[in-house]
DNA sequence: GGGCATTTGTCACACGAGTGAAATATTACC
DNA sequence: GGTAATATTTCACTCGTGTGACAAATGCCC
């Protein structure tokens, strides 16, 4: 999830020039792209390979572009993938339309292909505020996702970003013991190479960093296995 | 407000011919019409019998039409007012700027006086949502978004563009982190091809501006992820 | 239109927090 | 008590950020 990995777009287009322009912009901008040039197929891919993003053609064969945004978006398991639609010039009240139906941003023909890119990045960027479950708490401690905050017993509590990280995932799966190859690998973005020990460091600096306003430690080791998030008494 | 007078519709306008077509249909829809054919007296006229409404001309004599228009949305005195452009067919870019600059709808000539009338009401009823929600405030500053104007702790702020855009986007969003690529995205009118270390100057500069009367900093620096505005400390 | 002030984007440098590894001390388990 | 695992401390180095300076771009005024 905080991986850097590849994004997928899936692209649903039955112009065959506007589908290869649109595949080889997304492809040189590191997108992994899939693309149908129906309506129903869409549907099904839009489930079966879970883009980060649509671009969807106004018109197609099929089921209709609009008809499509729609049932995306009325599937919860799809809902929340964004959107662009790609429109032909001047149709204003499609686009009130195409809005009103869920997509996520428009894009009249023709258009230049770095911009819908560009738009699309910006757009994944964007976050979305009704996807953020963003209150984490366990114990006393309360983590706000959004506001990148920890707070103990109400208590702010500066922590450095690894710090951060691991204390999220704890609280993302509390009670739940992890070794420390496991810690490195959700913990830290570029956990190659990175000594085992390492993780004994962190957790300490965890601790002390939660622990300045003298709260019992939250943070169980268990002896040759790893770490947990755990309340219990030790 | 809620008084029905008559609306006041100040028409600026150098073709004789359309000047009158003009004033013919909104007096006959129970307007109040004021005219003039130049950009600078049309700027002392607006802020004289302060209009509804201004009918302007995209080429006039004097000060240009565009000019007019960013001028009275400058004027805290004259910003509120609704605008429309008269434009010559075919000017895209034109409409774009336009709209930047603050106008609120545009019509091409050759126009059907009726439905220059038609959209001007339309205008008036429209409810400038820019114009309601009109003040932001959070941890002693306050934002008068129709005012233009930041206040920390009653003191006036003054702010350049980039400064006001950040500060506004922070007290929409407040204790919300963004990374400098989301600020670039929300911030910047183009914002293609600016460094993301651009961001830090500029937070920088908005800090140096709201603390100038020596309060604490109310943008937090998240360490590798971007900025917040918070009031809690560290 | 020309000259001036402001705004803006970028850079170079400095500083300090954050990090990872190593060395030593402590604890837990048999 | 012996051994293995973990805790703690320390240190060097990296990387992100703050800062001031500068040049280009923009807008403004006459």
């Amino acid at each position: 999830m905080a991986r850097e990995a590849h994004k997928r777009v899936l692209v649903v287009e039955d112009d065959r020039n506007i589908e290869e322009l649109v595949r080889l912009h997304f492809s040189k901008a590191g997108f992994e792209v899939t693309s149908t040039a129906d309506g129903d197929e869409a549907l099904v891919l839009v489930e079966e390979i879970k883009p980060d993003l649509v671009i969807l053609d106004w018109m197609i064969e099929g089921t209709s572009g609009i008809e499509v945004c729609r049932r995306i978006r009325r599937n919860s398991k799809t809902a929340h993938v964004a959107i662009v639609m790609l429109t032909a010039r001047g149709e204003e009240s499609d686009k009130l339309r195409g809005l009103e139906t869920g997509a996520d941003d428009f894009v009249t023909k023709p258009f230049s292909p770095k911009e819908l890119v560009a738009r699309a990045q910006a757009l994944l960027r964007r976050t979305r505020p009704s996807l953020l479950a963003d209150k984490l708490a366990y114990g006393g401690i309360e983590l706000d996702v959004a506001a990148h905050r920890v707070r103990r017993e109400g208590q702010v509590v500066p922590l450095s970003p690894t710090e951060y990280r691991l204390l999220k995932h704890f609280l993302e799966n509390p009670e739940k013991v992890y070794s420390r190859q496991q810690l490195l690998d959700v913990a830290w973005p570029h956990n190659e190479d990175i000594e085992l020990r390492t993780v004994d460091v962190h957790i300490r600096r965890l601790r002390v960093a939660l622990g300045g306003s003298g709260g019992t430690d939250l943070i169980r080791t268990v002896r040759s296995e790893g770490y947990s998030l755990d309340a219990s008494a030790a």
